[in-house]
DNA sequence: ATCCGACTTGACTCACCGTTCAAAGTCGGA
DNA sequence: TCCGACTTTGAACGGTGAGTCAAGTCGGAT
């Protein structure tokens, strides 16, 4: 019973980590279950076995990556004590590319087709709504602990710096992940770093 | 021969229009051949006389839609004086929702879906990146003014503000666009004011 | 009036892919 | 060893929609 349980959780993870390989990949629009099957080594038809339908996994595919990545970052950034140093790894992690060890799964790439998807799929749109609002407070905490430590001089709220934050993140991620000539790595970074430095009253 | 020429030019012109419409109102991956030809008012078989594939005419349609919001802008702001009024006013303008007599038309969700495009589809992103430039381009002129003015007290280059406003812009724009509950178009358009005046050096 | 070329139609073809299903395999427990 | 439930397979089905094409329309030029 419960290894049998086990085992189908496996593959359901399984699955879904083969999808979301394989949207990052091809794309969503591209994406064919048969693809998925064959990166997960199983037949096409034990995908709808554990999935409804192709939209539910692809779905479900997205809002799980995007998870994974939320964590391992959240889990990072507990272990460091300074606020100003939280912010520069949160950024760090941020900037597509940036740091070698974490290959290109492109993580923002996914974020482009949650987007396009949530605009029409009401479901997406409240994950999406959900993963953002974690995400943002992720940042309004550490902004508000450098307020507390003094470490961060701006009597801005918290809440409204941190939207300011995630929000030019958002944008120059995209560049970047779009290979922008304009806007490499090294100069997404330069430019988080001294917005924040300006934004929340530190010295670079 | 001219008037054929004419007549011509207007159905691909008109076939473009309807195709942007589609995609906003379906988005990219649901629109199909049918549903331009239907809106266009004429028969599917006609589509595929003016243009050599979907993928063209999609492609195509995408950067015209874009084209025209950046053209209609352009032109509005050259009629300000001001610098800071012409940064108010590209504000207005890029805030989806805000002013109620441009219907939501939303230019940005077809914008999230050139990004889509642009990670596989290397027309596309070259096309991408020359209309981010020259949107920058637009900002960078702004501000360059309003240093020269004396409206703008910042001495960082124009090139570098413009990247940090145009990439704000984008992240507020996403979630505006995306209903998101925390970032309404009022409050989008007060945080770039905010961060504008932060950065360039103006009181608001 | 007739012809010619551009424009337009809509029915047809054809490939593709999500989904279904009957049959086979696997494995633990009685 | 046998039973039954869960897992897995791969072939078959069916809908969909892009792209083709032969035939028709129309307007202007000769």
């Amino acid at each position: 019973m419960s290894g049998t349980a086990t085992k189908a959780r496996d593959r359901h993870q399984e699955i879904l980590d083969a999808a979301a390989r394989v949207i990052t990949e091809r794309g969503l629009a591209e994406t064919r279950i048969a693809d998925i099957a064959e990166r997960t080594g199983v037949s096409p038809g034990l995908i709808l076995y554990y999935f409804d339908s192709k939209d539910r996994l692809l779905s479900e595919a997205l809002t799980y990556a995007n998870d994974q990545f939320y964590l391992r970052m959240s889990r990072e950034i507990r272990r460091i004590d300074s606020a100003r140093e939280q912010l520069r790894r949160l950024i760090d992690l941020s900037v597509p590319g940036y740091l070698p060890e974490y290959g290109r799964l492109d993580e923002w790439a996914l974020w482009v087709e949650v987007w396009v998807r949530a605009l029409r799929d009401p479901e997406m749109a409240k994950d999406r709504e959900a993963l953002d609002q974690r995400w943002r407070n992720q940042i309004a905490e550490i902004i508000r602990a450098g307020q507390a430590s003094g470490e961060f001089t701006s009597t801005v709220p918290a809440e409204e710096l941190a939207l300011r934050l995630a929000c030019l993140i958002d944008g120059l991620a995209i560049q970047v992940v779009m290979n922008d000539s304009q806007v490499t790595p090294e100069r997404m970074h330069r430019t988080c770093m001294e917005v924040a430095a300006n934004e929340l009253g530190f010295a670079l």
